[in-house]
RNA sequence: GGAGGCUUCGCCUAGUCUGGUCUAUGGCGCCGCACUGCUAAUGCGGUUUGGGUAACCAACCCCAUCCCGGGUUCAAAUCCCGGAGCCUCCGCCA
């Protein structure tokens, strides 16, 4: 959510800052609206005042035998006016807090206008694989491998699932122990948390009310919203470990990552180039996660990058680093960062992570504040990073260390978990 | 699925039967001061949170906040209705 009071003082810089998104709002509406809100609750208050000053009479009244009946009338006669006020008081607030909530979170400055065609590459590591022989593409590797049964999947769940088996599985198991190994060592705290999670959490996540079709609702509420959704990213539980919580400055950052599947619907996106596990109602995701500083966020973001990068290098992948246009950044992020390997198959590069810094917006909808040491509490920053997605990266291993004879070369960090350095067909 | 109990400041707790002087008692913790070689102990004072007004900052003032939502009433922590969470017991179950 944005500050109310920022678009207030300074509506043209949060009107060019949309626009850089594509997103046009005429916030003249919303500063009518605004002023309204502010001058209802300032005369209910008012009148609240009153009220509460007439029953204290009345009560004296009552215990020293004063003119009780006429100043019960008297009270009364407020508390109708302020009936009438609140009520519309609670119309205004409610079509200003739409407002609000519909509104995505502000690109930085640095951050260029414009959809996915103005993402820049900001680096790249390593270099495309050359191989001297008619290379295969990742469907065709994980099932001559017994790794992926994507017919089976389907029998069992639909389209857009599928079962990793035998070395698949453990392949799978062996990148999720990797990284939550890696992610220990530097200090995060591991969390495994609920998959169902309330309206609130997605609302605070930036999930609600806008994209609350894009996620799995198991209960749906009396008001037509999503009581309890299935978590399409381990990130919109996160976010909420600390949601109503003022944490002391001491204890920031505090920085956890958390393993979960994401479920997710994907209505309607599913293209050639989303064959195998490219794009599932389903997938396996390591995610990272800090509370911040105000100050301090820049950094942690910086920090976010380069372990997703590490992960990445690690296992031995030609990848690069892309900053997002404003346009192709999450609503509820400022900047962001993908990190993309590269697809032999496809001719092109693949998101495997995606790193950002929602600054205050998560903090204000979920009001996860802290405390300095000398003042007043204040929203923290929040970050998030995929550390990492496995079912684009698994992909890209298959088809980057793949062999001539169809095996492929497990990444070193990897092997003490498959237990074994080379993936061969079955009976080869 | 059924029955009962509980939910008040960072934590514990009084207050709810009998509506008003209740953001609310006491303790712990924390902060400050005093005392004391130091510490401890003791004494005194302070300590819910959010918003508004105002503005250099602060104070003062106003509103809200006793799990949440609704109702009754001049007035609700307190009475009524609905819901959530926690605990106990029964049932079912991996």
């Amino acid at each position: 959510m944005l500050d109310a009071a920022a678009i207030r003082e300074d509506s043209e810089r949060v009107r060019l800052a949309l626009a850089k998104r594509g997103v046009h709002v005429d916030l003249s509406e919303f500063l009518a609206m605004d002023e309204e809100f502010r001058r209802s609750r300032t005369e209910s208050e008012q009148l609240r005042a009153e009220r509460k000053k007439l029953s204290g009479e009345v009560a004296k009244a009552a215990r020293e035998g004063g003119d009780v009946e006429a100043l019960r009338e008297q009270a009364k006669a407020v508390g109708t006016r302020l009936a009438e006020l609140e009520a519309r008081l609670g119309e205004v607030e409610e079509a200003r807090q739409r407002f609000l909530d519909a509104l995505p979170n502000l690109p930085d400055d640095d951050v260029v206008a414009g959809g996915k065609e103005n993402n820049a590459v900001v680096r790249e590591s390593g270099s495309k694989p050359e191989f001297e022989f008619t290379a295969k593409d990742h469907v065709d590797l994980a099932s001559g491998l017994g790794l992926i049964d994507y017919k089976r999947g389907a029998k069992l769940g639909g389209s857009g699932l599928w079962v990793y088996s035998g070395n698949g599985a453990m392949l799978e198991w062996s990148l999720l122990n990797f990284f939550v190994e890696e992610h220990r060592k530097d200090g995060y705290e591991f969390v495994l948390p609920p998959h169902i999670l309330t309206y609130e959490a997605g609302y605070t996540a930036g999930q609600f009310p806008k994209f609350a079709d894009e996620v799995f609702v198991i209960e749906q509420g009396e008001d037509g919203r999503p009581a309890k959704f299935l978590l399409p990213t381990s990130e919109t539980a996160l976010v909420n470990l600390h949601r109503d919580e003022t944490l002391p400055e001491a204890e920031l950052p505090r920085k956890y990552f958390a393993y979960s599947p994401c479920y997710r619907r994907e209505i309607g996106s599913y293209r050639a180039s989303d064959r195998g596990t490219l794009r599932g109602h389903q997938f396996n995701k390591v995610e990272m996660f800090q509370f911040t500083r105000p100050e301090d966020s820049a950094a942690a973001h910086e920090e976010l990058i380069g372990k997703a990068e590490a992960l990445v290098a690690a296992l031995g992948l030609h990848y690069r680093v892309s900053k997002l246009a404003a346009g192709d950044t999450s609503p509820a992020m400022a900047r962001t960062y993908d990190i993309e390997v590269w697809l032999p198959s496809l001719d092109s590069y693949i998101e495997v992570s995606s790193v950002s810094n929602s600054r205050d917006y998560q903090a204000r909808r979920g009001n996860i504040r802290y405390r300095p040491a000398d003042g007043k509490s204040a929203f923290v920053h929040t970050l998030n990073a995929s550390g990492l997605a496995t079912s684009r990266l698994l992909p890209a291993i298959l088809e980057q260390h793949q062999q001539a004879d169809g095996s492929v070369v497990v990444p070193e960090p990897l092997r003490k978990w498959v237990g074994a350095e080379i993936l061969k067909a079955p009976g080869a």
